[in-house]
DNA sequence: CGCGTTTGACCTGCGC
DNA sequence: GCGCAGGTCAAACGCG
């Protein structure tokens, strides 16, 4: 089984902080990645985890380039922001639809097929021309996860389409651009890997799925949701393992996403069940700091209470 | 044959 | 306007 761990953080709250504390030890191998809600970073908050030094938090830790967060090219920080800035609520646009069906004119001569493929492309460039200009691109609300593992697609209970590759800049790995293979389920995700740290892998989510997983049976773990783009099938994946009679390492396991979903939690996902988090604790050199907090999350009683430090839990 | 991947071309947005 | 980098498309290909 490959060894699969993450860690969420909170992003928005940590707006304005300029007191990260830096406890956290980094000199462990602390089996935490992050996640990170890119829809709810307002571009005023984008430099607070640079701010933060978030790859303090583990040697897992190394943000997504363009979460902005580990690069230092200020284009990355305007993109990120721009990203986040852009979060809509937006239908669920098939823009997809047309160019799988798309394939299928083999009756046609090939003059024809000239023709049509060139006003195909005219109509599509027409189209995105008045997209355009009619209103800024629009991004569904992103979801990125670092996670430790050996292999870059990390199975999440949804079937998904490779739709595209590209090198990174400054990254000798590339990116990988997934679809939901689901019709009329619009959620993206890239794949790739963290250029500090290759046996991090780091999956933004973008969209929300309209649909249950598709692959996995729902988990049984928390009886909890999850967020958008996490199916329950991915935490089976990220953790599968029922409480009790646990080795060490599945108990560690276990734990890591019960703090996950009780991050989620605090995030604002409402379908968040955090009622199995309470007897979960670390170590307090282990808290991960989120500066600025919101009610909600300080007010979890769960393992987030754990990873606030505690002059922020008095700030409340 | 259906589905998924690969990959080069193209589009888009941004900085200079 | 140009160049760059990220993102997407879609034909070709591979696999079961």
């Amino acid at each position: 089984m490959e060894k699969k761990e993450m860690l969420a953080v909170k992003t928005e709250d940590a707006v304005g902080s300029s007191s990260f504390p830096t406890s956290f030890n980094s000199s462990n191998s602390y089996p935490f990645s992050s996640v990170f809600d890119f829809g709810e970073v307002e571009k005023s908050s984008l430099g607070f985890m640079e701010l933060l030094g978030m790859q303090e938090f583990s040697p897992l830790i190394d943000l997504p380039r363009d979460s902005t967060v580990a690069s230092s090219a200020p284009k990355d920080l305007s993109e990120t922001a721009k990203e986040c800035s852009e979060v809509l609520n937006q239908p669920p646009a098939t823009p997809n639809s047309s160019s799988i069906s798309s394939a299928s004119s083999e009756a046609l001569n090939d003059d024809q097929n000239k023709g049509e493929e060139e006003e195909h492309q005219k109509t599509k460039k027409l189209q995105l021309k008045a997209k355009k200009t009619n209103q800024k691109r629009q991004r569904e609300p992103r979801f990125a996860f670092m996670t430790k593992s050996e292999v870059d697609h990390l199975e999440d209970g949804y079937r998904w389409r490779k739709y595209g590759q590209k090198a990174v800049k400054n990254s000798p790995f590339p990116r990988s651009y997934y679809r939901c293979t689901s019709v009329s389920c619009n959620v993206k995700k890239r794949v790739e890997r963290s250029f500090n740290d290759p046996s991090v892998v780091v999956t933004t989510y973008e969209g929300q799925h309209t649909h249950p997983s598709s692959v996995m049976p729902r988990s049984t773990l928390v009886g909890a949701s999850l967020p958008p783009g996490i199916s329950a099938g991915s935490a089976t994946t990220f953790g599968s393992l029922l409480p009790g009679n646990l080795s060490q390492y599945q108990q560690q396991h276990h734990q890591q996403q019960q703090l996950l979903l009780n991050t989620l939690s605090s995030l604002g996902f409402p379908y968040i069940n955090d009622s199995t988090s309470k007897n979960i604790a670390f170590p307090q050199e282990r808290r991960l700091c989120n500066a600025g907090s919101t009610a909600a999350f300080l007010s979890d009683n769960g393992l987030l209470q754990d990873i606030v430090p505690s002059h922020m839990l008095k700030e409340e």
